[in-house]
DNA sequence: TTGACAGTTGAACCCGGCTTCAAGTCAAGT
DNA sequence: ACTTGACTTGAAGCCGGGTTCAACTGTCAA
């Protein structure tokens, strides 16, 4: 057995190091996911766990819903859906939730970038664009564009 | 004193209960951040804590860039700043950071809906729109639109 | 004067998602 | 035979951001 080869691309089952290296957490997570029922290893070579392909995809796959904002609860509950309903809702669920976190992401960054164009030493001084946003805030029927509740009483800048 | 006015809009200083009812926290939330040095009562009624406007205003910032994704040590940092040079380098990482997470987000976005059109009883099976992004974080070069190296042999999807 | 009610404190607890630790097993290389 | 290195286990620890608890105080209305 000349080593032909130094770096065979590992095609067949995959050690939990192999693993974790392709997917890129640690083993300790793989192991985590184990005990958590989210994924478990194909089969043993004395005592070590080894991966089948579809196994990595498994556990690549977990990692796309955790990236989409699922819990491992809820990850684990589309794992073990049998039928088009119960993922789908959840999937749908969780659709709805982005959404209105990536609403809320794009508004706080509407509204730290602008910050960043008031000339001001401290933030809540006399930054028109932080207070208005903070009497918004404040004014749950949106009374806003009028009289300020709270403290500076000359918007300045 | 009659009873002119129920429910007087609290103008003045405000007890614990009433700012947070007013921001939308619990009072343990407000103690808690006076533990961490964030917000500090202005004064105290016989041990109780007295919030004027301008400091409410202070908790409703403090949650507004909670929500921009920055840690309480993090706003604690831009409260403390005292130039603008310090909060506005703290306001442009996160700004940064901010634009990565919405990016993130919106791919999850329109993969979560994508996967919503496939008609498949299980997502990992057949699903072309999962096993192909399976693929390419599976591929660290991005060797796209070709072989699968995992399962699902025939695209079915 | 007796409740009810909102407030006070420090310390302990909770949650999700891991990570770390100690002690042990196994296969391969020198 | 021994060392190395990757693996095994269960139990405990960590982090951030709070929440909960028990015991107590102060104010007001009936």
């Amino acid at each position: 057995m000349q080593e032909l080869v130094e770096e065979t691309p590992p095609t067949g089952p995959l050690t939990i190091g192999e693993v974790a290296a392709l997917v890129g957490v640690a083993t300790s997570t793989l192991r985590y996911y184990e005990r958590r029922g989210l994924v478990e290893a194909d089969w043993r070579a004395s005592g070590q766990r080894r991966y089948e392909p579809a196994t990595v995809r498994r556990i690549v796959f977990v990692q796309m819903l955790q990236d989409a904002g699922l819990s491992l609860d809820e990850v684990q509950a589309v794992l073990d859906a049998d039928d088009k309903a119960s993922w789908k809702a959840t999937a749908r669920d969780r659709l709805a939730l982005l959404d209105e976190e990536i609403a809320r992401l794009q508004h706080a960054r509407r509204l730290l970038d602008g910050a960043l164009l008031c000339r001001f030493d401290h933030p809540l001084d006399e930054c028109r664009i932080m207070n208005e946003e903070i009497d918004r805030r404040l004014d749950p029927a949106s009374n806003h564009g009028d009289r300020r509740w709270g403290e500076p009483t000359e918007p300045a800048d």
